[in-house]
DNA sequence: CTGCCTCGAGTTCG
DNA sequence: CTCGAGGCAG
């Protein structure tokens, strides 16, 4: 075999029967020959390329793992934007964007995808020629990182494919996930060698996804799903579903259980189906994406914000998980107050490992029945925070404990006290460590003091090292102080130095919400700011003077009289004083009334160019005012990205919404026309 | 006194 | 985000 053209062509025709095989093993699950035969093959190419290196080409199935480390990753711009859906979680959700499509288009009825919704991660993968040439994770949306080596490592994503369907340039997009039984058989491998093990497939994918080498890449058993065409060139096709008959035929691995649905019905029987079954499928599924069919439509559906119009995410409930619980611990908080908390045996709820969960306070152990000992059901609610549901009764032994309160303080040894009519426990030791552990950490805090640097170690450790008995003593740290203690290197020390003189000259509103004053957050400190030119005003401010403050009642005035009552922190104000913390302003009479005077916004979801704080200062600044949920009073809520469950009382309520656009629009320009409203009353 | 509207406090995992 | 509780109008 020393004939050039004879080594090209011999090259060349296996490299067509390993694609050939590779694409029937892992895109089609239907091998012809069996594993050991392929590795002849790779070994033949292998062999063959390695005697001709000139004859190899980076779409060479040799080369799934060709290039080198990465020191970091470049950033890819996505030629259109990869959009991310709206949600619906129930069944009259699904009809109301069913319905509201049908009205914009003017069309009674319309074909639908329907599409399991894999949790993995995004990506963007685009080819010229039929050769794979750059893959993107989704990043923001709008530019995410360069993972193309990472990506060339799946098997079942073709380094190249067929050009005979008259697509010119394309970008294709699709869920890189972990299969389960992949995950398992890999934790399982990590394990006998001590390794760390990954807490869900989820979070595997994505490490794997993010490794800078791709050889480890290569050792993950990731898998692609491809569900859609980003963009194309050439002879394109008119409806979603052609496009995934395309993308299947040229050699992508499409889901074999996508399904086109003639009308809602048969949307709503899809998803019911997949309800029961899911759990048989080799990987995640948090719910059906619903797409119109006709791209026509998508153009004159378009989108709002970043969602598009014509898709939703048809989400399964949340998922309830049984686990044992362990015991029932107490965490002291700032105020004092007795919180219990699940431990649980760790367990996966929508792929996340849960080994606590908050149990609120004795009453609601007690009105669930929750006993140590017991199985209970564990669910996430709103997608974030775990919560016990309640115990599964059947599982009973006989051995299980209930629950009651500690009568002493877990960590100072205090008698606990109840006051009448409340549901927390409280440690009313105002000296208790872990109260003032809470405090000190507030103190520095964002939206408080925010000294840059101060996390919950190095407040720990201040404490630990008794440089902090009162937050005061911050003020009087030295740098020399801090690089003593342990990891911390003369730069890190300057830069909390820095952070802790800056933060000398928070106002006052934030200083008063700093000192943790029951009753007292950012709304109440603000008001009571207002209206006193600094701290000393406040400390001598009579009860009286303070209810006569709209929006301040007795208990909060008493809780703050109090707190200036009593001589240690009378102490702590007089240290603060000396070492410089001491706010003064004038005293506003009114808010300054501006374009939005009178309204009145509550947020939800993210915004992509402000942050929260941002978004409500300038509310604010021109009038308005932010509240945290939403009522009857509310004039408009602004939906972000991801909203949550403030928009479907908004939608119940049917409040004005803003998306951000409008929002931004609003701050420049002032409110539209507001419609037909109740006259307000004068104030006296 | 009652019902509504707000605000405060605590919260999980990575 | 959710729950509990304070403030206030009716």
């Amino acid at each position: 075999m020393t004939n050039g053209a004879g080594v090209a062509e011999r090259a060349a025709e296996l490299r067509r029967q390993i694609d050939y095989h590779n694409h029937r093993y892992h895109v089609l699950d239907e091998p012809e020959i069996s594993d050991a035969e392929f590795d002849i093959l790779m070994r033949d190419l292998g062999a063959l390329e390695a005697e001709h290196p000139e004859l190899v080409r980076p779409e060479s199935p040799t080369q799934r793992v060709g290039a080198a480390p990465l020191d970091a990753f470049d950033s890819i711009q996505h030629k259109v934007p990869l959009l991310s859906l709206g949600n619906a979680f129930d069944a009259v959700e699904l009809k109301a964007w069913h319905t509201r499509a049908a009205r914009i288009l003017d069309e009674s009825s319309f074909a639908m995808v329907c599409e399991l919704k894999i949790d993995g991660l995004a990506v963007a993968v685009t080819y010229e020629e039929g050769s794979l040439k750059t893959g993107a994770t989704r990043g923001d949306g709008l530019k995410g990182e360069d993972v193309t080596q990472n990506l060339r490592t799946i098997k079942s994503l073709p380094l190249v494919v067929s050009t005979d369907s008259g697509l010119g340039r394309f970008e294709v997009r699709g869920e890189v996930y972990m299969p389960r039984s992949g995950f398992d058989r890999m934790n399982l491998e990590r394990a006998d060698q001590g390794l760390p093990l990954f807490a869900n497939p989820r979070n595997a994918a994505a490490g794997a996804l993010r490794q800078l080498d791709p050889r480890v890449t290569a050792t993950r058993p990731l898998d692609i799903f491809i569900y859609a065409l980003g963009w194309a060139e050439g002879t394109t096709p008119d409806s979603h579903a052609e496009a995934l008959r395309v993308l299947k035929e040229i050699g992508f691995r499409t889901n074999p259980h996508n399904r086109l649905c003639k009308n809602i019905d048969e949307v709503e029987d899809y998803f019911r189906s997949w309800l029961e079954s899911r759990e048989s499928l080799d990987y995640g599924a948090d719910g059906v994406v619903v797409k119109i069919n006709p791209f026509e439509m998508h153009q004159r559906l378009g989108e709002v914000g970043r969602e598009p119009r014509w898709a939703v995410a048809y989400k399964f409930p949340a998922t309830q998980v049984v686990t044992r619980l362990l015991d029932i611990g107490i965490n002291v908080g700032r105020t004092g107050s007795l919180n219990p908390f699940a431990i649980l045996e760790p367990v996966d709820v929508g792929g996340v490992r849960v080994k606590m969960a908050t149990l609120h306070n004795e009453d609601d152990i007690r009105r669930k029945d929750i006993r140590v000992g017991d199985w209970v059901t564990v669910e996430r609610a709103g997608e974030v925070i775990p919560q016990v549901v309640g115990p599964v009764v059947s599982r009973r032994t006989g051995q299980e404990k209930p629950f009651s309160m500690p009568e002493i303080c877990p960590v100072c040894g205090t008698q606990v006290v109840r006051p009448e009519d409340e549901a927390m426990h409280y440690c009313v030791n105002a000296t208790c460590p872990a109260q003032f552990y809470e405090l000190l950490k507030h103190f520095v805090g964002r939206g408080m003091m925010d000294i840059d640097g101060m996390g919950e170690s190095l407040t720990l450790a201040l404490i630990d090292a008794g440089l902090v008995n009162d937050v005061a003593d911050i003020y009087s740290l030295t740098a020399d102080q801090l690089t003593g203690l342990e990891r911390m290197g003369e730069k890190s020390a300057d830069n909390i130095m820095r952070g802790i003189e800056a933060s000398r000259g928070r106002p006052l509103d934030r200083l008063v919400f700093a000192l943790g004053v029951r009753h007292v957050g950012f709304e109440t400190a603000r008001l009571i700011a207002q209206a006193f030119p600094n701290i000393d005003a406040i400390r001598d401010a009579s009860a009286e003077r303070l209810t006569a403050i709209p929006g301040i009642g007795p208990k909060i005035a008493d809780s703050i009289v109090v707190y200036f009552q009593e001589p240690k922190n009378r102490e702590v104000i007089e240290k603060l004083k000396k070492a410089g913390v001491d706010p003064h302003h004038e005293v506003q009479e009114e808010v300054a009334a501006g374009p939005l005077t009178g309204l009145s916004f509550v947020l939800t979801g993210g915004l992509d160019t402000m942050t929260r704080e941002e978004t409500t200062a300038r509310i604010v600044a021109l009038g308005g005012s932010v509240s945290s949920s939403v009522s009857k009073k509310t004039s408009f809520v602004v939906v972000g990205t991801e909203p949550g469950s403030k928009l479907q009382k908004a939608l119940a309520l049917g409040t004005r919404q803003l998306n951000e656009a409008e929002m931004l629009k609003l701050l420049e320009e002032g409110p539209p026309p507001a419609p037909a409203e109740p006259e307000r009353k004068g104030n006296g």
